[in-house]
DNA sequence: GTCTATATGCGGATAGAC
DNA sequence: GTCTATCCGCATATAGAC
């Protein structure tokens, strides 16, 4: 083939995605990931530009198909349920499942890019941060705003902090990935998608229908 | 003063500390820290031998009280309830409480040391899960041991998982930290730590407390 | 589009004067 | 204990031949 520029931006993509995934973005050097991906070190910025913007298509490339698909899964569960709103399970389903299923899609990355996703949301990189709000900000609104409904008796204030703890739950999950069968001696198998989300769903289900505690609330 | 060795030692280690916290481990140069510390470049290699020793004692430093502060709230719950085991809130509240209020403790940090610990948990780099995994063991022994008895109808596994959940929703609200008024529109306050406290126990205990799902342990 | 070669600066670490 | 000066390698990025 004479123009092989396709093939030479999907492996490094692909071989940046790993090494983030394994390293984080500060420590992974772009001399690491054309080595890795075997093509020239000056490939990277012919193609792509820059490391920071390098790192702007790692996340786009996936994140971007797995919030379309949480978006059309909590249109769908809100038009089946009509004015009443979805279950408080089927929007956390909509939610945790799809990241939660990278893990077997080897479309979407498999395992790898799950815990890049994982690892993203805890990164405190300045930069990173900012690419994120904006490919995050529509979930975050909607689903909030879906929580509310659902569980109408939390207000404003719990609903959000809710959120966070519920966030924080999905992403350590996606984070630990492989890691977690050596971690849980044997104990936990991240490759069995379907049952961690039947697991991680009622958890959160338990968490957000909680009692709200009396003093939670007397100092605001 | 002729020895100015312990005031240079708590100066970079003070330095370290906030711009880990802010911009990560691998991002952070020993010269940045240096030059934040006002203290020369090559005092890093002579109190502490290498960046990697650094990261270690800023660890430890920090980590250490907290973490024998949680055993023991643990040993003391567990001595006043006598052989039933404390309350599943109690265990709780003596998981996350102790490193939630290093937010307005500054003898333990305050709210920069309390973000680099949610950090610490959700760092790639290899040496430092090495150096957390050691810090860390005995707390996750413990902890998972009292949960078993707390909600006995859980098994290992699920405990495990559970557990798993929420070290991660844990982990968020500490990352999150200063960042979360603004990120909530104002919604979150985080010095309010009794509060936040009081919001985090009753979520994890409804996570914790929920039902198995039937489809979750169909494949074990 | 791909490569080599290179510009330019920052990285951790150390030697040796004071 | 502190400082300056420096070693040496790796970082991102680019210029220009092919």
């Amino acid at each position: 083939m004479v123009n092989e520029s396709r093939d030479t931006k999907i492996l490094i993509l692909d071989a940046a995605e790993r090494l983030f995934a394994d390293h984080g973005f500060a420590a992974t050097s772009m001399r690491t990931i054309t080595s890795e991906a075997g093509v020239n070190l000056a490939a990277v910025n012919y193609h792509f530009g820059s490391k920071e913007a390098l790192i702007g298509e790692v996340f786009a490339r996936r994140f971007q198909p797995v919030n379309d698909e949480r978006l059309e899964l909590l249109d769908r569960y809100q038009q089946e349920a009509g004015k009443g709103g979805p279950t408080l399970e089927q929007i956390l389903e909509a939610f945790v499942g799809p990241p939660l299923r990278m893990y077997l899609d080897a479309d979407r990355g498999g395992p790898v890019a799950m815990r890049l996703f994982g690892q993203a949301i805890g990164d405190p990189g300045g930069r990173t941060k900012m690419i994120l709000a904006e490919q995050f900000s529509t979930i975050v609104h909607r689903f909030t705003a879906a929580l509310k409904i659902a569980v109408p008796e939390l207000d404003d204030t719990e609903i959000f902090w809710r959120f966070v703890f519920m966030v924080g739950a999905m992403a350590h999950t996606m984070t630990m990935g492989d890691d977690l069968p050596q971690m849980s001696c044997g104990l936990c198998d991240p490759s069995d998608v379907e049952g961690t989300i039947q697991r991680l769903v009622p958890f959160l289900a338990g968490g957000l229908r909680a009692t709200v505690s009396a003093r939670a609330t007397e100092k605001a």
